[in-house]
DNA sequence: CATAAATCTTAAACTAAGTCAATCTCATTT
DNA sequence: AAATGAGATTGACTTAGTTTAAGATTTATG
Protein backbone atom coordinates (compact mmCIF):
# COMPACT_ATOMS: atom_id res chain seq x y z
CA UNK A 1 0.00 0.00 0.00
CA UNK A 2 2.55 2.36 0.35
CA UNK A 3 4.82 1.54 -2.34
CA UNK A 4 1.76 2.95 -4.04
CA UNK A 5 3.35 6.46 -3.78
CA UNK A 6 6.69 5.48 -4.76
CA UNK A 7 5.37 4.10 -7.90
CA UNK A 8 3.96 6.99 -8.92
CA UNK A 9 6.43 9.39 -8.35
CA UNK A 10 9.09 6.81 -10.20
CA UNK A 11 7.31 7.12 -13.06
CA UNK A 12 8.49 10.71 -13.41
CA UNK A 13 12.06 10.08 -11.45
CA UNK A 14 14.17 8.11 -10.42
CA UNK A 15 14.63 7.72 -7.07
CA UNK A 16 18.00 5.74 -5.20
CA UNK A 17 17.01 2.81 -2.67
CA UNK A 18 18.15 5.44 0.01
CA UNK A 19 15.59 8.19 -1.33
CA UNK A 20 12.48 5.48 -1.55
CA UNK A 21 13.44 4.39 1.94
CA UNK A 22 12.97 7.84 2.96
CA UNK A 23 10.20 9.23 1.53
CA UNK A 24 8.18 5.52 2.40
CA UNK A 25 8.99 6.69 6.59
CA UNK A 26 7.75 10.30 5.75
CA UNK A 27 4.46 8.77 4.88
CA UNK A 28 1.72 7.50 7.58
CA UNK A 29 -0.96 5.37 6.57
CA UNK A 30 -4.45 6.36 7.52
CA UNK A 31 -8.17 4.54 7.33
CA UNK A 32 -10.86 6.77 6.42
CA UNK A 33 -14.29 6.23 6.55
CA UNK A 34 -17.34 7.35 4.43
CA UNK A 35 -18.49 10.79 5.05
CA UNK A 36 -15.19 11.44 6.77
CA UNK A 37 -13.65 14.73 6.51
CA UNK A 38 -9.77 14.81 5.98
CA UNK A 39 -9.84 18.83 6.06
CA UNK A 40 -13.00 20.93 7.59
CA UNK A 41 -13.06 24.43 7.07
CA UNK A 42 -11.51 27.02 8.92
CA UNK A 43 -8.83 23.73 10.78
CA UNK A 44 -5.64 24.75 8.38
CA UNK A 45 -4.74 21.79 5.91
CA UNK A 46 -1.94 19.64 8.31
CA UNK A 47 -1.81 17.10 5.19
CA UNK A 48 -1.19 16.00 1.98
CA UNK A 49 -3.04 13.05 0.95
CA UNK A 50 -2.42 10.25 -1.20
CA UNK A 51 -5.05 8.26 -2.25
CA UNK A 52 -4.49 4.59 -2.05
CA UNK A 53 -8.19 3.21 -2.26
CA UNK A 54 -11.51 5.20 -2.05
CA UNK A 55 -12.22 8.45 -3.44
CA UNK A 56 -12.00 11.83 -2.13
CA UNK A 57 -14.02 14.86 -3.10
CA UNK A 58 -12.98 18.39 -2.52
CA UNK A 59 -15.92 20.84 -1.88
CA UNK A 60 -17.08 24.51 -0.95
CA UNK A 61 -20.23 25.76 0.63
CA UNK A 62 -21.65 28.80 -1.62
CA UNK A 63 -23.65 31.45 0.06
CA UNK A 64 -26.80 29.38 -0.31
CA UNK A 65 -24.66 26.49 1.63
CA UNK A 66 -24.50 24.33 -1.55
CA UNK A 67 -21.68 22.41 -1.83
CA UNK A 68 -19.92 23.04 -5.21
CA UNK A 69 -17.23 20.50 -6.22
CA UNK A 70 -14.27 21.52 -7.22
CA UNK A 71 -12.64 18.01 -7.96
CA UNK A 72 -12.73 14.43 -7.25
CA UNK A 73 -9.54 11.82 -6.01
CA UNK A 74 -9.32 8.67 -6.87
CA UNK A 75 -6.83 5.76 -6.43
CA UNK A 76 -3.38 7.22 -6.94
CA UNK A 77 -3.98 10.60 -7.09
CA UNK A 78 -3.09 13.84 -4.50
CA UNK A 79 -5.48 16.13 -2.24
CA UNK A 80 -5.55 18.81 -0.26
CA UNK A 81 -6.89 22.74 0.47
CA UNK A 82 -3.60 23.49 -1.49
CA UNK A 83 -3.27 26.94 -0.47
CA UNK A 84 -4.27 26.28 3.43
CA UNK A 85 -1.47 23.20 3.33
CA UNK A 86 1.14 25.88 1.56
CA UNK A 87 0.19 28.92 3.37
CA UNK A 88 -1.31 27.43 6.88
CA UNK A 89 -3.96 30.18 6.34
CA UNK A 90 -7.32 28.62 7.17
CA UNK A 91 -8.85 26.21 4.85
CA UNK A 92 -11.77 27.41 2.88
CA UNK A 93 -12.25 23.65 1.03
CA UNK A 94 -13.70 20.76 2.59
CA UNK A 95 -12.46 17.67 1.71
CA UNK A 96 -14.32 14.63 2.10
CA UNK A 97 -14.13 10.95 1.84
CA UNK A 98 -17.12 9.63 -0.46
CA UNK A 99 -16.25 6.00 0.11
CA UNK A 100 -14.21 3.72 2.95
CA UNK A 101 -11.23 3.92 2.15
CA UNK A 102 -7.13 4.56 2.72
CA UNK A 103 -5.15 7.92 2.54
CA UNK A 104 -1.33 7.91 3.05
CA UNK A 105 -0.84 11.63 4.45
CA UNK A 106 2.48 13.87 4.98
CA UNK A 107 2.70 16.60 6.91
CA UNK A 108 4.06 19.73 5.67
CA UNK A 109 6.86 20.08 7.76
CA UNK A 110 7.69 16.48 7.08
CA UNK A 111 7.22 17.41 3.14
CA UNK A 112 9.20 20.62 3.09
CA UNK A 113 12.28 18.41 4.48
CA UNK A 114 11.91 16.08 2.10
CA UNK A 115 12.04 18.44 -0.79
CA UNK A 116 15.42 19.86 0.82
CA UNK A 117 16.62 16.34 1.17
CA UNK A 118 15.68 15.12 -1.97
CA UNK A 119 16.21 17.09 -4.88
CA UNK A 120 14.34 14.92 -7.38
CA UNK A 121 11.51 15.67 -5.72
CA UNK A 122 11.18 18.74 -6.69
CA UNK A 123 11.32 17.76 -10.29
CA UNK A 124 8.47 15.32 -9.08
CA UNK A 125 6.02 17.99 -7.77
CA UNK A 126 7.25 20.60 -10.29
CA UNK A 127 5.90 17.97 -13.02
CA UNK A 128 2.98 17.03 -10.69
CA UNK A 129 1.63 20.06 -10.58
CA UNK A 130 2.40 21.37 -14.44
CA UNK A 131 -0.15 18.62 -14.75
CA UNK A 132 -2.72 19.63 -12.71
CA UNK A 133 -2.46 23.03 -14.33
CA UNK A 134 -2.67 21.58 -17.98
CA UNK A 135 -5.84 19.56 -16.22
CA UNK A 136 -7.68 22.15 -14.84
CA UNK A 137 -7.41 24.54 -17.62
CA UNK A 138 -9.20 21.87 -19.70
CA UNK A 139 -11.89 21.90 -16.61
CA UNK A 140 -12.15 25.70 -17.09
CA UNK A 141 -12.66 25.65 -20.68
CA UNK A 142 -15.15 22.57 -20.08
CA UNK A 143 -17.35 25.09 -17.68
CA UNK A 144 -16.31 27.96 -20.00
CA UNK A 145 -17.77 26.32 -22.96
CA UNK A 146 -21.11 25.27 -21.29
CA UNK A 147 -23.19 22.95 -23.16
CA UNK A 148 -23.92 21.14 -20.61
CA UNK A 149 -24.91 17.84 -22.81
CA UNK A 150 -21.44 17.85 -24.21
CA UNK A 151 -19.72 18.28 -21.07
CA UNK A 152 -21.45 15.78 -19.28
CA UNK A 153 -20.83 13.65 -21.46
CA UNK A 154 -17.27 14.25 -21.85
CA UNK A 155 -16.98 13.86 -18.06
CA UNK A 156 -18.29 10.33 -18.60
CA UNK A 157 -15.89 9.54 -21.57
CA UNK A 158 -12.97 10.75 -18.86
CA UNK A 159 -14.22 9.43 -15.32
CA UNK A 160 -16.25 6.34 -16.60
CA UNK A 161 -15.38 4.36 -12.81
CA UNK A 162 -16.33 7.80 -11.28
CA UNK A 163 -19.83 7.95 -12.87
CA UNK A 164 -20.64 5.17 -10.91
CA UNK A 165 -19.15 5.30 -7.77
CA UNK A 166 -20.06 8.60 -6.85
CA UNK A 167 -23.38 10.20 -6.41
CA UNK A 168 -25.47 11.78 -9.19
CA UNK A 169 -25.09 14.89 -7.31
CA UNK A 170 -21.91 15.58 -6.45
CA UNK A 171 -20.76 14.96 -10.17
CA UNK A 172 -24.13 17.91 -10.88
CA UNK A 173 -22.17 19.42 -8.64
CA UNK A 174 -19.19 19.56 -10.62
CA UNK A 175 -20.17 20.16 -13.91
CA UNK A 176 -21.63 23.55 -12.29
CA UNK A 177 -25.57 22.76 -12.44
CA UNK A 178 -28.29 21.54 -9.97
CA UNK A 179 -29.07 17.41 -9.91
CA UNK A 180 -32.51 18.02 -11.43
CA UNK A 181 -31.44 19.71 -14.69
CA UNK A 182 -28.14 16.85 -14.64
CA UNK A 183 -30.96 14.16 -14.48
CA UNK A 184 -32.90 15.85 -17.56
CA UNK A 185 -29.93 16.53 -19.50
CA UNK A 186 -29.31 12.51 -18.85
CA UNK A 187 -32.36 11.57 -19.44
CA UNK A 188 -32.01 13.64 -22.73
CA UNK A 189 -28.26 12.75 -23.52
CA UNK A 190 -28.82 8.99 -22.87
CA UNK A 191 -30.69 7.36 -25.64
CA UNK B 1 13.88 44.62 -18.63
CA UNK B 2 15.96 41.08 -18.89
CA UNK B 3 16.97 41.45 -15.17
CA UNK B 4 12.95 41.90 -14.41
CA UNK B 5 12.87 38.19 -14.70
CA UNK B 6 15.90 37.41 -11.91
CA UNK B 7 14.20 39.69 -9.51
CA UNK B 8 10.66 37.69 -9.95
CA UNK B 9 12.96 34.26 -9.49
CA UNK B 10 14.56 35.87 -6.32
CA UNK B 11 11.48 36.23 -4.78
CA UNK B 12 11.27 32.89 -3.89
CA UNK B 13 14.94 31.49 -3.88
CA UNK B 14 18.70 32.60 -4.15
CA UNK B 15 20.59 32.16 -7.67
CA UNK B 16 24.19 33.23 -7.27
CA UNK B 17 26.02 35.43 -9.67
CA UNK B 18 27.04 32.20 -11.99
CA UNK B 19 23.60 30.93 -12.13
CA UNK B 20 21.74 34.38 -12.52
CA UNK B 21 24.33 35.05 -15.23
CA UNK B 22 23.25 31.59 -16.80
CA UNK B 23 19.71 32.79 -16.45
CA UNK B 24 19.91 35.68 -17.80
CA UNK B 25 21.46 34.49 -21.29
CA UNK B 26 18.98 31.57 -21.80
CA UNK B 27 16.47 34.44 -22.27
CA UNK B 28 15.80 36.83 -25.51
CA UNK B 29 14.21 39.89 -25.64
CA UNK B 30 11.36 40.33 -28.22
CA UNK B 31 8.83 43.47 -28.79
CA UNK B 32 5.57 42.43 -29.04
CA UNK B 33 2.86 44.91 -30.99
CA UNK B 34 -1.16 44.95 -30.20
CA UNK B 35 -2.84 42.20 -31.59
CA UNK B 36 0.18 39.70 -32.35
CA UNK B 37 -0.15 35.91 -32.12
CA UNK B 38 3.13 34.72 -29.85
CA UNK B 39 0.97 31.58 -29.69
CA UNK B 40 -0.87 30.38 -31.83
CA UNK B 41 -3.11 27.06 -32.84
CA UNK B 42 -2.37 24.52 -34.52
CA UNK B 43 1.51 25.40 -33.82
CA UNK B 44 3.05 24.01 -31.15
CA UNK B 45 4.14 26.63 -28.84
CA UNK B 46 7.73 27.03 -28.80
CA UNK B 47 8.59 29.43 -25.78
CA UNK B 48 7.39 30.38 -22.58
CA UNK B 49 7.11 33.96 -22.15
CA UNK B 50 7.73 36.61 -19.21
CA UNK B 51 5.88 39.35 -19.89
CA UNK B 52 8.44 42.93 -19.40
CA UNK B 53 5.49 45.22 -20.53
CA UNK B 54 2.65 44.62 -21.68
CA UNK B 55 -0.50 42.58 -20.94
CA UNK B 56 -1.46 39.16 -22.84
CA UNK B 57 -4.66 37.13 -23.09
CA UNK B 58 -4.88 33.36 -23.41
CA UNK B 59 -8.02 32.22 -24.85
CA UNK B 60 -9.90 29.89 -27.39
CA UNK B 61 -12.37 29.84 -29.39
CA UNK B 62 -15.48 27.58 -29.00
CA UNK B 63 -17.60 25.93 -31.58
CA UNK B 64 -18.76 28.98 -32.94
CA UNK B 65 -15.91 30.91 -33.05
CA UNK B 66 -16.09 33.23 -29.83
CA UNK B 67 -12.96 34.23 -28.08
CA UNK B 68 -13.17 32.74 -24.63
CA UNK B 69 -10.75 33.97 -22.24
CA UNK B 70 -8.94 32.12 -20.00
CA UNK B 71 -6.41 34.56 -18.43
CA UNK B 72 -4.29 37.90 -18.47
CA UNK B 73 -0.99 38.09 -18.17
CA UNK B 74 0.53 41.63 -17.20
CA UNK B 75 4.09 42.69 -16.07
CA UNK B 76 6.02 39.83 -14.22
CA UNK B 77 3.80 37.08 -15.11
CA UNK B 78 4.05 33.88 -17.13
CA UNK B 79 2.11 32.93 -20.56
CA UNK B 80 2.09 30.35 -23.01
CA UNK B 81 0.02 27.38 -23.98
CA UNK B 82 1.54 25.28 -20.98
CA UNK B 83 -0.14 21.70 -22.19
CA UNK B 84 1.68 22.61 -25.84
CA UNK B 85 4.64 23.71 -24.25
CA UNK B 86 5.43 20.83 -22.22
CA UNK B 87 4.22 18.30 -24.84
CA UNK B 88 5.13 19.39 -27.70
CA UNK B 89 1.21 18.78 -28.80
CA UNK B 90 -0.14 21.33 -30.98
CA UNK B 91 -1.47 24.15 -29.56
CA UNK B 92 -5.30 24.62 -28.60
CA UNK B 93 -4.85 28.08 -26.66
CA UNK B 94 -4.10 31.62 -28.64
CA UNK B 95 -1.75 33.68 -26.63
CA UNK B 96 -2.15 37.67 -28.29
CA UNK B 97 -0.67 40.81 -27.17
CA UNK B 98 -3.52 43.12 -26.28
CA UNK B 99 -0.96 45.97 -26.11
CA UNK B 100 2.62 46.85 -27.91
CA UNK B 101 5.02 45.76 -25.38
CA UNK B 102 7.92 43.19 -24.30
CA UNK B 103 8.68 40.18 -23.29
CA UNK B 104 11.64 38.02 -22.73
CA UNK B 105 11.49 34.30 -24.33
CA UNK B 106 12.82 30.55 -23.43
CA UNK B 107 12.57 27.67 -25.61
CA UNK B 108 12.02 24.74 -24.37
CA UNK B 109 15.45 22.58 -24.92
CA UNK B 110 16.79 25.98 -23.06
CA UNK B 111 14.61 26.08 -20.45
CA UNK B 112 15.21 21.60 -19.77
CA UNK B 113 18.40 22.34 -19.82
CA UNK B 114 18.38 25.19 -17.74
CA UNK B 115 16.60 23.00 -15.06
CA UNK B 116 18.73 20.50 -15.14
CA UNK B 117 21.70 22.74 -14.59
CA UNK B 118 20.34 24.93 -11.57
CA UNK B 119 18.39 22.71 -9.36
CA UNK B 120 17.63 25.98 -7.63
CA UNK B 121 14.99 26.78 -10.52
CA UNK B 122 13.04 23.58 -9.97
CA UNK B 123 11.71 24.92 -6.42
CA UNK B 124 11.27 28.41 -8.23
CA UNK B 125 8.89 26.33 -10.87
CA UNK B 126 7.05 24.27 -8.44
CA UNK B 127 6.42 27.47 -6.13
CA UNK B 128 5.47 29.35 -9.22
CA UNK B 129 3.34 26.58 -10.22
CA UNK B 130 1.67 25.80 -6.74
CA UNK B 131 0.60 29.26 -7.12
CA UNK B 132 -1.26 28.95 -10.38
CA UNK B 133 -2.88 26.28 -8.85
CA UNK B 134 -4.55 28.11 -5.87
CA UNK B 135 -5.26 31.05 -8.07
CA UNK B 136 -6.99 28.99 -10.89
CA UNK B 137 -8.90 26.95 -8.05
CA UNK B 138 -10.44 30.42 -6.84
CA UNK B 139 -11.35 31.46 -10.74
CA UNK B 140 -13.09 28.09 -11.29
CA UNK B 141 -14.91 29.03 -7.46
CA UNK B 142 -15.83 32.10 -8.82
CA UNK B 143 -17.19 31.34 -12.35
CA UNK B 144 -19.19 28.54 -10.60
CA UNK B 145 -20.61 29.87 -7.33
CA UNK B 146 -22.27 32.59 -10.58
CA UNK B 147 -23.09 35.77 -9.19
CA UNK B 148 -22.14 37.71 -11.96
CA UNK B 149 -22.36 41.04 -10.47
CA UNK B 150 -20.23 40.04 -7.53
CA UNK B 151 -17.89 38.16 -9.91
CA UNK B 152 -17.38 41.03 -11.71
CA UNK B 153 -16.83 43.20 -8.62
CA UNK B 154 -14.13 40.72 -7.74
CA UNK B 155 -12.48 40.85 -10.49
CA UNK B 156 -12.40 44.38 -10.69
CA UNK B 157 -10.93 44.02 -6.90
CA UNK B 158 -8.81 42.05 -7.75
CA UNK B 159 -7.17 43.57 -10.89
CA UNK B 160 -8.44 47.13 -10.85
CA UNK B 161 -5.10 47.96 -13.34
CA UNK B 162 -6.75 45.92 -16.52
CA UNK B 163 -9.82 46.92 -16.05
CA UNK B 164 -9.10 49.83 -17.72
CA UNK B 165 -6.44 48.51 -19.97
CA UNK B 166 -8.02 45.77 -21.42
CA UNK B 167 -11.11 46.47 -23.83
CA UNK B 168 -14.28 45.29 -21.60
CA UNK B 169 -15.04 41.99 -24.26
CA UNK B 170 -12.22 40.59 -22.82
CA UNK B 171 -13.95 40.93 -19.40
CA UNK B 172 -17.02 39.58 -20.39
CA UNK B 173 -15.12 36.59 -21.78
CA UNK B 174 -13.03 36.03 -18.85
CA UNK B 175 -16.07 36.50 -16.88
CA UNK B 176 -18.06 33.59 -19.08
CA UNK B 177 -20.70 36.15 -20.18
CA UNK B 178 -21.62 38.37 -23.63
CA UNK B 179 -20.49 41.56 -23.38
CA UNK B 180 -24.30 42.69 -23.70
CA UNK B 181 -24.95 41.47 -20.30
CA UNK B 182 -21.90 42.76 -18.59
CA UNK B 183 -23.18 45.98 -19.54
CA UNK B 184 -25.97 45.61 -17.66
CA UNK B 185 -24.29 44.13 -14.75
CA UNK B 186 -22.20 47.43 -14.68
CA UNK B 187 -24.78 49.72 -14.85
CA UNK B 188 -26.34 48.26 -12.30
CA UNK B 189 -23.78 47.32 -10.05
CA UNK B 190 -21.74 50.87 -9.86
CA UNK B 191 -24.36 52.61 -8.71
C1' DC C 1 -10.21 67.79 -38.70
C1' DA C 2 -13.26 64.41 -40.47
C1' DT C 3 -14.61 60.11 -41.13
C1' DA C 4 -14.27 55.34 -40.37
C1' DA C 5 -13.73 51.63 -37.29
C1' DA C 6 -14.11 49.67 -32.98
C1' DT C 7 -16.22 49.44 -28.68
C1' DC C 8 -20.09 50.17 -25.39
C1' DT C 9 -24.91 50.68 -24.19
C1' DT C 10 -29.89 49.82 -24.26
C1' DA C 11 -33.93 47.24 -25.12
C1' DA C 12 -37.20 43.50 -26.79
C1' DA C 13 -37.85 38.65 -27.68
C1' DC C 14 -36.17 34.34 -26.67
C1' DT C 15 -33.80 30.12 -24.35
C1' DA C 16 -31.23 27.57 -21.05
C1' DA C 17 -31.04 26.58 -16.53
C1' DG C 18 -32.77 27.18 -11.76
C1' DT C 19 -36.41 26.71 -8.10
C1' DC C 20 -39.87 24.39 -5.74
C1' DA C 21 -42.74 20.71 -4.85
C1' DA C 22 -44.61 16.13 -5.81
C1' DT C 23 -43.59 11.52 -6.97
C1' DC C 24 -40.70 7.47 -7.67
C1' DT C 25 -36.86 4.06 -6.71
C1' DC C 26 -34.33 1.36 -4.17
C1' DA C 27 -31.20 0.03 -0.45
C1' DT C 28 -31.25 -0.27 4.71
C1' DT C 29 -33.29 -0.78 9.04
C1' DT C 30 -36.83 -2.55 12.05
C1' DA D 1 -42.59 -7.60 5.04
C1' DA D 2 -43.22 -2.93 6.25
C1' DA D 3 -41.25 1.40 7.09
C1' DT D 4 -37.79 4.63 6.48
C1' DG D 5 -34.92 7.75 4.07
C1' DA D 6 -31.51 9.22 0.71
C1' DG D 7 -31.27 9.92 -3.94
C1' DA D 8 -33.31 10.45 -8.68
C1' DT D 9 -36.95 11.94 -11.71
C1' DT D 10 -40.73 14.86 -13.49
C1' DG D 11 -43.71 18.96 -14.10
C1' DA D 12 -45.05 23.95 -13.51
C1' DC D 13 -43.13 28.15 -13.02
C1' DT D 14 -39.34 31.83 -12.57
C1' DT D 15 -35.05 33.99 -13.61
C1' DA D 16 -30.44 34.79 -15.52
C1' DG D 17 -28.30 35.20 -19.53
C1' DT D 18 -28.33 35.17 -24.87
C1' DT D 19 -29.51 36.96 -29.29
C1' DT D 20 -30.39 40.40 -32.36
C1' DA D 21 -30.48 44.84 -33.65
C1' DA D 22 -30.20 49.74 -33.08
C1' DG D 23 -28.01 53.79 -31.47
C1' DA D 24 -24.15 56.18 -28.74
C1' DT D 25 -19.44 56.95 -27.70
C1' DT D 26 -14.75 56.42 -27.95
C1' DT D 27 -10.44 55.56 -30.55
C1' DA D 28 -7.78 55.21 -34.64
C1' DT D 29 -6.46 56.97 -39.14
C1' DG D 30 -6.11 59.41 -43.79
Amino acid sequence: MIESVLTEINKHVSLSEAEAERVTQAFKVKKVRRNQFLVQPPDVAQQEHFVVKGCLVEYYLDDNGTQRALAFAAENSWMTDLQSFLTTEDSKYYVEALEDGEVLTIRKDVLDKLLLDIPLLNIYFRILYQNAIVAQKERLLNILSSKTDEHYLKFRQKYPHLENRVPQYWIASYLGVTPEFLSRVKSRSLR
